[in-house]
DNA sequence: CGGTGCGTTGACATTTCTCAACTGTTGTGG
DNA sequence: CCACAACAGTTGAGAAATGTCAACGCACCG
């Protein structure tokens, strides 16, 4: 066990120190600049449906979802709520804020019972980012992995049609199964999802049907079969609806 | 390091140090390092037109605009061609694609006769950043800056409706005037903003006119008049007379 | 002049939204 | 255990917004 505890109150336990170390940017910190991070840090547990922060409060920390499931949405003026991102196990959240913007842009709520984060403040981790040079590359890396997604996100938003913007959006999930029935999991709920993808739940169940209807496609609750992914490509990529392509 | 020792590239020229000097990220720094920063860059001069670079391209350098503007664009899947940005005198671009992309995402292109640019090559400047943990901060905070504009278009995008997205657009763009006639022009074709804002430019050419059959807009070529900025804000925020929720 | 390309306008087709009704599930309380 | 409400999801019909196609004006440029 690392004896350096005196420094620091009591730093957070050994699974979630895991977690901060897994993070993709601060994977190739030295150990003992991490256990500095650490620091920082202390554990929260958030019931389903709690809120960690809303909009536009002074962001004062930044997070690593351990466990559960943290929502980052925002209520557009038309009134529909955006879920502007599902953070998984393992992510991060809210540096951008921490760093540059001084409130949170969006509520952050745990949709699953039991959430567990790893909460940094934002203090002694801006004073750690200032002496220790070697963080601020894990830092910009971070920030520029939050850039392509954003990316990501803006060029599948300009895509016109709403068949085309689903389909963008089921190609980037994590797929399981073999490449002729294909896996994907809906981590969130189709109202959501559909609001994520600038169209009604209507909207977003009729595709889903008419896929089905032409073959390609199975539906199972929150859970989708691809049985043909290059024409969900096509879908992607093509204007026209029609399929025949 | 190596053999290349002594071919230092030619300072840039006192203006354009300026604007080097004049980024918002770099205000801050101390001229000395803001000096071997500008020992990495270059000028760069373009004709009207002419490709600074293509998408997939490895991304060697980041720049900054002196004068003329660059336009940041690429085509959609569906053809279209969609502008991702336009860049005016005294901002960067393309940093975040040297810091981690690899490969620049869009085509650079100059909109204007005689665009001029630094070009920081990213060799020597990713080394500076490795070595001098002062740079780190202003590398930070322009990530940041990039982050935030994204997160408004995103936002932007995720308007169902074009009025919506054109009004909001409308409401971040450089406007003077007086507030009773407030004048916003235009940096792109018609057809370009229509892109950019995801509608074609019948649509965008509709909207405008309704606007200016309603009284509180008029248009002048590729420069705008708002008479009624209340009028403006209000189509941006709720266009729609709805409540899903 | 005559071509070329942007912007506008009109007529029409298509997509998507809206509203409303209906299903199925879940959780609550009797 | 059942009735019930509450809510996600589906489906249908009609309305509204937007895309498509075509024609035209207009400026620019050889």
């Amino acid at each position: 066990m690392p004896a350096s505890a005196h420094r620091r109150p009591p730093l957070i336990a050994p699974p979630l120190l895991e977690t901060l170390r897994r993070l993709p940017h601060f994977q190739g910190l030295a150990p003992e600049l991490l256990e500095r991070v650490a620091g920082c840090a202390r554990e929260r547990h958030l019931a389903r449906g709690e809120l960690l922060f809303a909009r536009g409060g002074a962001a004062r920390s930044f997070f690593v979802v351990h466990a559960g499931a943290i929502r980052l949405s925002r209520l557009s003026p038309e009134g529909r709520e955006h879920v502007v991102h599902q953070i998984a196990p393992g992510s991060s959240f809210a540096e951008a804020a921490l760093l540059s913007f001084g409130r949170y842009p969006v509520d952050a709520q745990a949709t699953e019972e039991d959430t567990v984060l790893v909460e940094i403040a934002g203090e002694p981790f801006l004073r750690l980012l200032r002496e220790e040079e070697r963080l601020a590359p894990a830092v910009i890396g971070s920030l520029c992995a939050r850039l392509a997604q954003l990316v990501e996100r803006v060029e599948e938003l300009s895509l016109v049609q709403a068949g085309s913007r689903l389909a963008r959006w089921l190609l980037r999930q994590p797929a399981s199964g073999p490449p002729e029935r294909l896996a994907i999991d809906l981590a969130l709920q189709k109202r959501e999802l559909a609001a994520h993808l600038a169209m009604t739940p209507e909207t977003l169940s009729r595709l889903l049907r008419r896929w089905q209807d032409e073959g390609w496609l199975e539906v199972e609750g929150s859970r989708l079969f691809v049985l043909d992914a290059a024409r969900l490509a096509a879908t992607a990529g093509d204007s026209q609806p029609d399929g025949t392509a």
